[in-house]
DNA sequence: ATTGGGAATGAGATCGATCTCATTTTGACG
DNA sequence: CGTCAAAATGAGATCGATCTCATTCCCAAT
């Protein structure tokens, strides 16, 4: 209701001075600026964001895309980027996306719309996507968060999926383990779950143990037993399964013990994210560690440098295996596949 | 960088027919509608959303106050909400409150600056927030979600927590418990705690039984076992807890067996909100289900009903007790094996 | 050819702040 | 008491769209 000008003619000065006031106080006598913060008070005054951010063509909002705040990984990084965004005076703008590529497109555009001074990023597939392409042309600031780029010319806040993923297949070969399989959603949507594919190749093919193919499950968090089932069975059956995330980790075990498996000793399970439930369970859940909350937060700073001219750069946060009950010492003598 | 007066210099037309062509093209000669949207094609054009706000007094945006995103019933409700708002052409200004009042005042203050069209609020008690009130004077469209006004004059949306947590202790008496007790977080930071302990009060006291007072955690999703131990031994000890919310119960349980006590043979424990995740737990997760995802929904749905002129009106939906493997029959008084 | 009237267009104000640049005040000092 | 630089203030343009109201265009009817 009530604008700069109206505060401005109570107090008697003009429009200009009035603003000195609040964003300039030490141009302004301090007679006049206590009768402009007491007109304004008077008048109940509410500095109206959107003329300030029209005229000074800064937002102070960043738009922030997730896959889908149902998973904890994702709901966690937002809660961390909002508390440090906020810290910084930023507002953040969120979106879900449901790892939909054309969806990703529209809400990035739409914010481009809204003026946002910077994007937080979590794309299906940064490989292939095209509006990563288009920001880098038009020099928005951005940061991609759990995507992990081949380029070093993009921003990025992620783990070594592909040593993570490694480090985790080293587990399960230590505890003797040598039929392993990776379970994934749909993996043309994922470019993590690829990365994580090859460290589970590499560790393999480093003991000349066969790599499997993905188990494909046709969602991203939660398991299909139909598809999994055929895998486990047979003297080439698996004796463990990495899964690449958390909740379908939990949805695997929970199926397997529905179905009579005993975790871990008739299949060993580890996830990947490492969300804070997972340690809850019994058995608790094994886990690739993400630091989410420091992800979080590093996506913020990083994406304020970059608004700030600095150069992007990917950073690599350190992961950490959580060695939870659902992954277990090889129980059975198992008929190892070894390569001539 | 490019604005629609350069648009409407390119396809040689005045700004007020190029603006024309995007909001009301059948007031333009469809010749000039192609020239306009052509030009603005070639000099890809990206209408300021900023500016079209400050004109238009409305900004298709609705700002979210969430206590804490880590908590999944926040986060789902949140993803629901999104996708909700979007459809209808909304977007989502979202902070975090950590339930604290003074900081959800600060926010709220924050979003009327931005002149968001409307509020989506989870407060930590909507009986003693003068927010509120200082929102209703000034006529804001606002909903509460999962608080529960005492009044009928405020927005709402919520389950009966008092009816909820009365069926949740009606389950347990059913099941043969009589020394039943109820966990929650910092009691004075949640009005809906206070309701449900009434539910439970009215259920005991139906039998002639006596309600025990609320067992205060200091955490709102995380058990201290020290405060827990004393009122689970001895004659009068506890066989079954109720608890404010499921990753409270959670946190319980893990601690319980932690400790020896076996879920639920030694003591039951029920959970409040439903969180998907209470299903895949060994033992499933008994608790009381809020449809979170139509819960926010309708909470947008409702905003926008209030948005457009109605009255408001406290929105109960159905809750549903889903009847998990952690709350079991009374045993016999057994002797627990207690780790030292 | 003239005219009436609806369709199409344009000029200029407006939303509410900020910024530049010019102007006025102020106060220290000769 | 006059001078002058520094401090304080103000007038007006500006950000980028929309909206009102006036004007011009166009074509059918007379």
């Amino acid at each position: 209701m009530a604008d700069l000008a109206a505060v401005a003619k109570r107090a008697g000065v003009s429009r200009a001075t009035a603003a000195r006031a609040f964003s300039q106080p030490e141009l302004v006598r301090q007679s006049t600026c206590e009768r402009v913060l007491e007109a304004a008070r008077e008048l109940s005054f509410r500095p109206n964001r959107l003329a300030q951010q029209l005229r000074t063509q800064a937002t102070r909002m960043i738009g922030v895309l997730i896959p889908d705040l149902r998973n904890p990984v994702f709901a966690e990084q937002l809660q961390a980027m909002e508390v440090a965004a906020r810290e910084q005076g930023y507002a953040l703008l969120v979106t879900t996306t449901g790892y939909n590529a054309s969806r990703e497109a529209d809400v990035i555009e739409e914010m481009l719309c809204q003026r946002v001074d910077g994007l937080v990023l979590t794309v299906a597939d940064a490989e292939n996507s095209e509006v990563l392409v288009k920001l880098a042309q038009e020099s928005v600031p951005f940061v991609l968060v759990y995507n992990q780029p081949a380029t070093d010319e993009v921003a990025a806040v992620t783990v070594d999926n592909r040593l993570a993923m490694y480090d985790a297949t080293r587990h399960l070969l230590a505890l003797g383990h040598r039929q392993i399989g990776m379970v994934a959603g749909p993996v043309a949507q994922s470019d993590r779950a690829r990365l994580r594919y090859e460290g589970y190749c590499q560790a393999m093919e480093e003991q000349a143990l066969t790599a499997r193919p993905v188990i494909e499950m046709p969602q991203h968090t939660q398991a299909s037993f139909p598809l999994l089932a055929p895998q486990l069975s047979g003297p080439e059956g698996l004796t463990a399964l990495l899964c690449s995330n958390d909740l379908l980790a939990l949805s695997v075990i929970s199926d397997l013990q529905r179905r009579g498996y005993r975790v871990p000793d008739d299949v060993s399970v580890i996830g990947f994210d490492g969300i804070e439930l997972g340690d809850l369970f019994y058995p608790s859940l094994c886990s690739v560690v993400q630091p989410r909350a420091i992800i979080g937060r590093t996506a913020v700073s990083v994406l304020l440098a970059r608004m700030g001219g600095e150069q992007p750069a990917v950073k690599r946060l350190p992961h950490q295996l959580r060695k939870g009950e659902s992954a277990g010492p090889l129980q059975r003598p198992s008929t190892v596949a070894r390569r001539p």
